[in-house]
RNA sequence: GGACGAUUAGCUCAGCGGUAGAGCACUCGCCUUACAAGCGAGGGGUCACUGGUUCGAACCCAGUAUCGUCCA
């Protein structure tokens, strides 16, 4: 291959767009279940067809993608499953707003005509986010996509529903579940989010005798008791008695329960069973009659006065009339309290007395709490299992009915006669028969999706190849509302297989602040800005760089920028070695220190690489490689390479191939676009996405390299230092004297006056200042007078620093009970401290001693 | 109310018994023929606080404070 023209910047659209496509069409992306290769999948976690991907996608996708990529070019079967979910609440929101912008409601359409409308929404939206994929450069397998709401999914469904019915694990039963007055539907307890919100407690007088404080007053319409802790010894005479309920006239009793916390208010509380769910247990403890006052918009049906007025009306209402009785004893504003809110529409949530449909999670929470306690799945990091322990060891039974028109119909069908039959898949409800009119719970599908995508309930090929799958990657947020789900129905549907080896978790996105980013607060980030403006592979790396696991993420603008600087950088050294005939082959036999030093330092840099990964340390990864490109290969190797190729050592060429290979196929899986670029350019390989992975092979590992190579580092570094010091240009040029006969750095003169800029000693040699470092002895003849303040300080700084050393050190060495009790090496260690602070400050003192005075 | 996590350089975070680190920001000098989206050099931290364990603590233990998250 021709060295190609490559510009002196790095532009990431020109490139983008033309090696996906490239990707896609090459079929790179499929897997394909007749291979022999071991498997590796993963599934995407569906984002919602009504939304578009934000930067938190784009974090769960960078690193599902460098996952994916990397385990394709380790050999694997690599399989990335791509799709989204129908968003029950959300979707059918959206439309019926959209419907509300003409003036009018779904009732209006009809359920079929509305559920046709969201179909066409689907499309419009869902298109969207299948365009940031590409974007973002996701390999997955587009010809595995799936939608929960497709036909085959909503067999799987279905199927799953009717083992469930079957097997006495769905049932249908009257509870107190959470309402949304708003949505209209019911909620499960996770889809409610509780804040601290400004309410009133109000103190209310039931009797001489009975107060109980409330902070939901218009419920006292349907008290149908009072209830005291049995131990309380203020109500003990009162249990088994009656009071009148105010402003109603009906008796209700006093109960005794053990629920009931003396220490709140007066001890003794109200019970609204139909409108509360610790009501609701209290009454069936005893027996009570469930009263609704509210109907499923929040207004209240009961009470001539207060009938017709909503929940929020009544409140006030109510308790006028009761302070017009004088009934009020105390009030409390504002009083903050816990208020549960829609996580959709952020509307209060009532509590209601309802029928509803209930997946009994007792057996199967159990299942998938033991699936993770032994060891079937691995959750990563591991301190996060504790929270999955809480919450799959007390789970409450799932309420799994939604009254949407938008998702699965529940597949249960009623008799004339209240006959009650689940239909499977292939079965016929009974004629006469009519459909329950619910949907499920969206979470119903979602907790499918690890097998539903690959086929299930049929037994096909990708099923028996990719399940389970190796590694989920998500948010720690929904560990709960999803995981724990799949978990259940995965271990429930396949057999005791669960869904995931291993259960990755991230954190969230965050701003720059550690903030969390709103829409309010103005610090969102839209990942297809950043990708036109940095470029993807920026994007990707701002992400991947800031991800330990099961932390959160801080990002900014800055930081992405950086990241596009390394890209720049990563296209610029690829240059350099590209116009001086890098090339891939057999490496050359006579290999430099240099030579050898990158190339042990490149296996370093792959086992380091090769365990972090696999411990999902991402941000490890990004670092480690980073520096490994930028502070290794650029700042040292490529002006190394500089000297041995003006020294015309054709050698190296084949060394610079063998490191770039090596490096951009590392970085592949991170910022594939930039490296898919340079690697073609490199190798005349067909692409990047398909070669192998690198292995590290200890044979060039090199320990005498190292140490030289460090041992030149420390010694440029130190002149550089003198030269800034002493505020010589860059780019002038000093002769100088340099002892390196008889140390490591012998071989390396023309290196070391290459980099520093100095030249042989002439005739007229004369040095105007005189320093060691790492053995090696250096005069240099500054040319004319030195300036002495500056070299005395620095003299001055150093020598500091040796004394600090050199008393830290032996105290230590004074100390008996060190020397008695630390471990050999440590020791050791130490007295080499001392001895090298010893001649440092020795050294040091002899310069300072030397210099002109000044 | 319960649980968990955090507290390290101006900002965001690594480090988790044996010489305090990175990126960005900052200061100084440089258009040194790959790169100014760059190069070289530099400044900056009683590792929240108080005790304890240890020869030795940013790291382990106990408590305190502040912040954050989840659950109720």
């Amino acid at each position: 291959m021709t060295t190609p023209e490559l510009p002196t910047q790095y532009t990431p659209a020109d490139v983008e767009t033309r090696s996906y496509s490239r990707w896609e069409s090459e079929g790179y992306f499929r897997a394909d279940p007749g291979s022999s290769r071991e498997p590796y999948s993963i599934v995407l976690p569906p984002p919602n067809v009504t939304g578009v991907l934000h930067i938190g996608h784009a974090l769960d996708h960078s690193i599902q993608d460098a996952l994916t990529r990397r385990a394709r070019m380790r050999g694997k079967e690599a399989l990335w499953v791509p799709g989204m979910d129908h968003a029950g609440i959300a979707t059918q929101n959206v439309v019926e707003r959209k419907l509300g912008a003409e003036g009018l409601s779904r009732h209006d359409l009809g359920r079929q005509a509305f559920v046709e409308k969201v179909w066409q929404w689907k499309e419009e939206s869902g298109g969207a986010i299948l365009g940031q994929m590409r974007r973002l450069g996701d390999s997955v397998d587009w010809s595995r996509e799936r939608f929960t709401m497709d036909e085959g999914l909503s067999r799987a469904v279905q199927t799953i529903f009717k083992r469930l019915f079957d097997d006495g694990l769905i049932y249908r039963a009257e509870r107190i579940i959470n309402w949304c007055v708003r949505c209209h539907t019911a909620l499960s307890d996770i889809e409610v989010e509780h804040s601290e919100d400004d309410g009133e407690l109000v103190s209310i007088r039931y009797s001489d005798e009975v107060v109980v404080a409330t902070t939901r007053a218009e419920t006292m319409l349907g008290d149908t008791a009072v209830a005291v802790n049995p131990a309380d010894e203020r109500y003990t005479h009162l249990v088994g008695t009656y009071v009148e309920l105010p402003l109603t006239g009906r008796r209700i009793p006093i109960v005794a329960d053990e629920h009931v916390d003396p220490a709140f208010g007066t001890g003794a509380v109200k019970v609204t069973p139909a409108h509360d769910p610790n009501d609701f247990e209290i009454g069936r403890r005893h027996s009570l009659p469930s009263l609704t006052v509210m109907d499923e918009h929040g207004v209240i049906t009961a009470h001539g006065p207060f009938q017709g007025l909503d929940r929020f009306e009544a409140r006030p209402a109510v308790v006028a009339a009761l302070r017009a009785e004088g009934r009020i004893v105390a009030e409390k504003r504002p009083y903050v309290h816990s208020v549960g809110h829609c996580s959709r529409c952020k509307t209060v949530v009532e509590p209601r007395l309802s029928l509803q449909w209930f997946v009994n999670v007792g057996p199967l929470a159990k299942e998938a709490g033991d699936a993770v306690r032994d060891g079937r799945t691995r959750i990563h990091p591991p301190e996060l299992a504790k929270r999955y322990f809480d919450w799959v060891d007390d789970m409450h039974d799932w309420c799994i009915s939604r009254q949407l028109w938008w998702g699965h119909r529940i597949p249960v069908w009623y008799g004339p006669a209240g006959e009650v039959v689940c239909v499977g898949p292939d079965e016929q409800p009974p004629a006469g028969y009519t459909q329950d009119p619910d949907v499920l719970d969206t979470w119903f599908s979602s907790a499918l999706w690890p097998f539903s995508t690959l086929g299930w309930p049929e037994k096909t090929a990708d099923l028996s190849r990719f399940y389970p799958t190796s590694v989920l990657v998500t948010g720690y947020d929904i560990l709960f509302f999803w995981v724990a789900r799949m978990m259940m129905f995965g271990l429930y549907a396949m057999e005791g297989q669960p869904p995931f080896q291993v259960v990755a978790l991230h954190g969230m996105v965050r701003d720059q602040y550690g903030k969390k980013m709103s829409k309010s607060f103005g610090n969102v980030v839209d990942p297809l800005d950043w990708i036109d403006r940095f470029g993807a592979d920026a994007t990707r790396f701002t992400l991947l760089r800031g991800a330990n696991p099961g932390a959160d993420v801080a990002v900014s603008e800055e930081w992405a920028a950086g990241s596009r600087n390394f890209c720049n950088k990563i296209w610029n050294a690829t240059r350099f070695a590209l116009m001086n005939g890098a090339a891939v082959g057999e490496l050359p036999s006579d290999l430099t220190a240099a030579d050898r030093w990158i190339l042990s330092r490149l296996q370093h840099t792959i086992e380091a690489a090769d365990a972090a990964f696999e411990e999902f340390e991402f941000a490890k990864v990004s670092d480690l490689l980073y520096h490994f490109a930028w502070d290794e290969v650029c700042d040292w190797y490529l002006e190394l390479a500089k000297i041995q190729i003006a020294e015309g050592r054709t050698g190296t060429r084949l060394v610079l191939g063998h490191v770039f290979d090596a490096l951009l196929r590392l970085l592949h899986p991170l910022v594939p676009f930039v490296t898919e670029e340079l690697w073609q350019a490199v190798t005349g390989g067909t692409s990047v996405m398909v070669a192998q992975w690198p292995v590290a092979d200890p044979r060039y590992r090199d320990p005498a390299a190292e140490s030289e190579i460090t041992a030149l580092q420390e010694l440029v570094t130190e002149v550089r230092r003198f030269r800034s010091d002493q505020g010589l240009k860059p780019g002038q040029r000093v002769a100088a004297r340099l002892g390196l006969s008889g140390t490591a750095l012998a071989a390396q003169e023309a290196a070391i006056r290459s980099l520093l800029r100095l030249e042989e000693p002439g005739d007229g040699f004369s040095a105007t200042a005189r320093f060691a470092v790492a053995g090696v002895s250096v005069e240099i003849d500054t040319a004319g007078a030195i300036d002495v303040v500056a070299e005395r300080k620095r003299l001055e700084k150093d020598l500091a620093v040796a004394r600090k050393e050199a008393a830290q050190v032996s105290a230590k060495l004074g100390n008996e009970q060190f020397m008695a009790k630390a471990p050999e090496d440590v020791v050791a260690k130490v007295r080499a401290r001392a001895t090298q602070s010893g001649e440092d400050i020795a050294r040091l003192e002899a310069q300072l001693a030397a210099l002109p005075a000044g």
